[in-house]
DNA sequence: GTTAGCATGTAAGGAGTTACATGATTTT
DNA sequence: AAAATCATGTAACTCCTTACATGCTAAC
């Protein structure tokens, strides 16, 4: 899943492990803040693999600045990207995670891609659901209050994230047909820099 | 986290752990369905440190029959399970999963540790909030649309679980000062026994 | 000149997963 | 008697965290 983002991130822009960091923990909403002990060791496999490398010091020229290193993804890093973005792991525990981390690189996905995973969502909620539903019935008469309030909160998270999933369908339908056009002006970091000017 | 969910359905009931995979995954309503390949290692962990121990089998007498191996919580196991329950480990990436197994298991502390760790939880999802409204603000122009709906979805899902959140306080605080009573009707299992005869 | 933030990294370990393997019991 | 489900377990692995360690640079 870091993996992803890596690339993802690097995608739009070279950055370096600082930077993609902070990017991260942005386009999370601060869900979800990597720790360097993940990030660092994930980018140098990445290098080692060829998905990345090291852009040169515009000061120095070197590739290895002494205080930061800037990566920019490579031909198989977009190789990588697409196969990990379109990777089928139903891993109950980091789904919603992934998925949301899926859906911040959507733009780069064709129309039929991104339908795809999203009814692939929807069905993984719906089946969600389901379980809550059947719980709530088996367990309805012998169940404390809490485990009723998470039953139901857990209720109605589902429905009101299958109907968001339901808006995001309706709004890709919508465009299909017509030309795509995804709105895209600019990067986070150079925004952010005009800010601070 | 899974220790805590077993010792806690073992303090309801003794199991075995197939049961217990079955009544964690009704508990959380499917979304965290546990696999044996974690649980087992965890009943061994556990019963190496005298928090549960095995039951005699009420056929054979053995304490481990040929078939299955019920188990029931020690003396050690509850000091482990309160414990457990008020560890503070501000993990962003499980936080959301813990609290719900900790509420599923409220009724077992008393009002003024529920309500503290409400109000933690609280503090949690507040933070979370201001984090995301920030990221709106700063990314707003550059972003595209699945970055936003991302985002505004996010807020949407932090801002609803505060306000349950908030629900279960003034429930808490409405029930303090007269005597508590969290309604416990019998167990999951008896019941579904009874179902089927 | 010292505090705060930038920037990178390593070592150890936690908490789970998948895949595999086995056999008993119940249902069809 | 075949298929489904109950029941337990191991080995290898994934993916991330915490805690620690280091040094540079900017701001007060």
């Amino acid at each position: 899943m870091l993996e992803l983002a890596v690339l993802g991130l690097l995608k739009d822009q070279p950055m370096h492990g600082y930077q993609l960091s902070r990017e991260l923990g942005d386009q999370q909403g601060g869900a979800w803040r990597v720790s360097y002990g993940s990030l660092y060791p994930s980018l140098r496999r990445l290098e080692k693999q060829g998905a990345i490398e090291a852009l040169p010091d515009p000061a120095t020229g070197a590739t290895r600045g002494r205080k930061r290193t800037t990566y920019r993804i490579t031909e198989e890093g977009e190789r990588l990207f697409f196969e990990l973005l379109q990777e089928t792991p139903h891993d109950n525990q980091t789904e919603d995670q992934r998925f949301r981390v899926r859906l911040a690189f959507f733009r780069y996905l064709p129309p039929e891609t991104r339908l795809r995973l999203l009814e692939r969502r929807r069905a993984g909620l719906e089946e969600r659901l389901a379980t809550i539903k059947d719980s709530m019935r088996t367990t309805r008469e012998h169940s404390d209050d809490y485990t009723l309030a998470l039953m139901q909160h857990g209720r109605s998270t589902a429905e009101s994230d299958i109907a968001w999933v339901d808006g995001l369908i309706a709004t890709e339908r919508a465009r299909t047909g017509a030309p795509v056009s995804v709105k895209r002006r600019g990067s986070a970091t150079l925004r952010r820099k005009e800010h601070l000017s």
